[in-house]
DNA sequence: GCAATTCGGGACTGATCGGTACAAAACTAT
DNA sequence: ATAGTTTTGTACCGATCAGTCCCGAATTGC
């Protein structure tokens, strides 16, 4: 019928979803948007709507990722060491890619308060789901839902900071510590 | 001499402290600032410079008062009630003011990073302040230096996952939780 | 080959950004 | 009163923002 389209959504998608989490909603400007997705101001309007909604689309994919991979250490592991590894995600080597632009969620969540609360609140919902995905593996240990709400919260507020941490490029090794004594106390705690 | 200034260059800078507070750096414009403000234009840059140095200003001055406030509650109460009181800060009752913006350190380090670096790692320098003086603290409990080390990390963790906390606005009575939780943990493991 | 249709590059829009320039207003010292 | 100095209000600046529009280019079905 007619022209098809040259470029790969998907793709594109992605790599807009890379530039946000490493810059942040409003400091990606469109023009940076299109050189890193490599698409056209006109393809970008007629696929993705406008910058928000793109940003949605990227802030719901993130989160997704993110409950998947949850789900996926705490399947293969037993629950203690499932949340650990995924509190280990993002120490990569010091100074590459990911590793340190925290968590989007958490990062959206505080930039966008006060400026977009449909966003801000969006990304804290996600965060939500998170920590009760923490809870339900917390229960599957035998220990009271009392003590499960209690503990996902604390796990929360860790997760958190160490996201801060990541994001403020602390080093590796101090966030690997951090990790560390932060699940030894929690350990005690159980 | 000559004309004098017509406004209290204190107060407009403390006005545009709680502006850079609730929206952060880049959503507060220069149009905003001057309106809470209540300066002029010509005025603002007479006294003040640029939008980035005002903002150096105010971060460097919500640090210091950060590290006041720490201080006094840490010289009258015994460590960690301190400690609490210094993280029960930013609860008040829900949807009031000052108490579900975060903490300014915590947010700035997250916006600016990987936008102006410069701004990120000044607010995660003052962090680490705060860290230094949680260790101090621990330290005159006559714990190990190993141990004062290791829990003010860990306490760091907490403090920044509190500061989001609030900034997303959850329940002052969920925040009181996860701070009774957390230093029943970290009580626990001293 | 040709008509139909869709895509993509880039010019353009109005708004807003941070910052500057300048002249009128306001004050002091004499 | 007046000269001299500084502040203040506002017009203005170029740059950039997100978003629209349109036309040439590309690809299809026939």
């Amino acid at each position: 019928m007619a022209r098809p389209v040259e470029f790969d959504r998907t793709l594109a998608r992605d790599r807009a979803l890379l530039l946000f989490w490493r810059r942040g909603y409003q400091a990606a400007s469109l023009s940076d948007l299109l050189a890193v997705m490599e698409i056209s101001r006109s393809s970008f309007y007629a696929a993705f709507g406008d910058k928000r909604a793109l940003f949605l689309e990227c802030l719901d994919l993130f989160a997704e990722r993110t409950l998947n991979f949850l789900n996926g250490t705490l399947e293969t592991n037993p629950p203690l060491d499932g949340l650990k590894q995924f509190f280990e995600i993002g120490l990569g080597r010091m100074g590459d890619g990911e590793s340190h632009w925290g968590c989007l969620l958490v990062n959206t969540s505080l930039e966008m308060a006060g400026v977009d609360d449909a966003l801000s609140q969006r990304a804290s919902v996600h965060l939500a789901q998170v920590q009760a995905a923490f809870e339900a593996s917390l229960l599957t240990t035998g220990c009271s839902p009392q003590k499960a709400a209690d503990l996902s919260a604390v796990l929360m507020l860790l997760l958190e900071g160490l996201r801060v941490s990541s994001r403020r490029a602390l080093p590796p090794e101090t966030q690997r510590n951090q990790i560390h004594t932060a699940f030894r106390i929690v350990d005690a705690a159980l």
